[in-house]
DNA sequence: GACCTACCTGTCAATAGTGACATGTCGATG
DNA sequence: CATCGACATGTCACTATTGACAGGTAGGTC
């Protein structure tokens, strides 16, 4: 279960209601490490909160309660993180795609290379812009965070760009 | 619904029994791309036949049955895979587990980045070793599969290994 | 003051996926 | 010929996740 600790994850680098650790997963989390919509975050909070891990600190306009971490959901966090997985769960639809890329025509799959390779060179551009904000922060603590992970989605980008750019060169050789 | 596309590819590579799909979701697809067990597989090969999308071609021993794809199978898959996704599906602890890691103290962090860094690079070192078996292959049909499957594990490998290296250097850098 | 947009939380039915359990077969080894 | 491990397919209860529906509020603009 991985959901409850993602909610930990996040709360940890600072309170947050509901609404807002849904925009965060729409923003960040749920674009390359984990999805969550609305629907399983609030009864999640719920389950945390009656098992002590998280609570309510602050109850804002319009029915906004804002949630922080107790000890024993900062506990909880570092359990999980610092114990290995056997196998991590992973499920990935774009990965999936380019794995079964082998199965299309040349000319079929140099199409959607071509739009890969031009996607994810589009999003590591973006995704730099993010890092300069954030280059002189601490590593650990509310702003590592995004420092953390706009590398790692950098570089993830990067590494797929190159790997399609890659296959198209191949491909277009064998032709 | 990726599991039913992610059948049609294995089996246009090549026919196989519902036993050997489990295999290679094991082996290759399940580690980064998309995980599935045979609880799920055989009741969506059934589905998948029924709609006629692949057939039995042959029964072996201990009731093993090879499945191919159907021409209209085929077409389906196609049809997929040149359809961009608007938002494709995104689960992996593995990814979620280093967005997480800012959350912690830095040398708890370190242990953890350490841990990464050496998974991958040993996981790189394995991939390399399956890539030179593939190397000379043509890109598209049975063997390229492999061939393109092996370039982007390992290259994923690599990424992550830098990234985690990376970490390792500025965090240390900090204390 | 009407209206609109973003804010904010929820339920519920349906679907997808996992783990435990069940069952039987073929081939090799001692 | 007994036994064992890999082969091979399946069900079922449970859990996780999604999508449709639901309902209400604060702040800003016209």
């Amino acid at each position: 279960m991985s959901l409850p600790h993602a909610l930990l994850g996040l709360l940890s680098v600072h309170p947050r209601s509901g609404y807002e650790l849904t925009k965060a997963f729409e923003r960040d989390l749920g674009r390359y490490a984990w999805q969550a919509g609305h629907t399983s975050i609030y009864p999640e909070l719920n389950r945390l909160a009656e098992a002590g891990l998280v609570e309510v600190t602050h109850e804002g306009a319009r029915g906004a309660r804002t949630y922080a971490v107790t000890p024993a959901g900062r506990e909880e966090l570092r359990t999980w993180l610092l114990t290995p997985p056997k196998q991590a769960k992973v499920r990935n639809e774009q990965v999936l795609r380019m794995f079964l890329l082998s199965a299309l025509e040349p000319a079929d799959a140099l199409v959607v290379l071509r739009r890969i390779a031009e996607a994810t060179e589009q999003g590591a551009t973006e995704l730099r812009t993010v890092r300069e904000e954030h280059a002189a922060a601490p590593m650990t603590g509310a702003e590592g965070f995004g420092q953390l992970a706009a590398e790692f989605g950098l570089r993830q980008y990067e590494a797929v760009r190159d790997w399609a750019r890659w296959a198209i060169e191949r491909l277009e050789r064998e032709a």
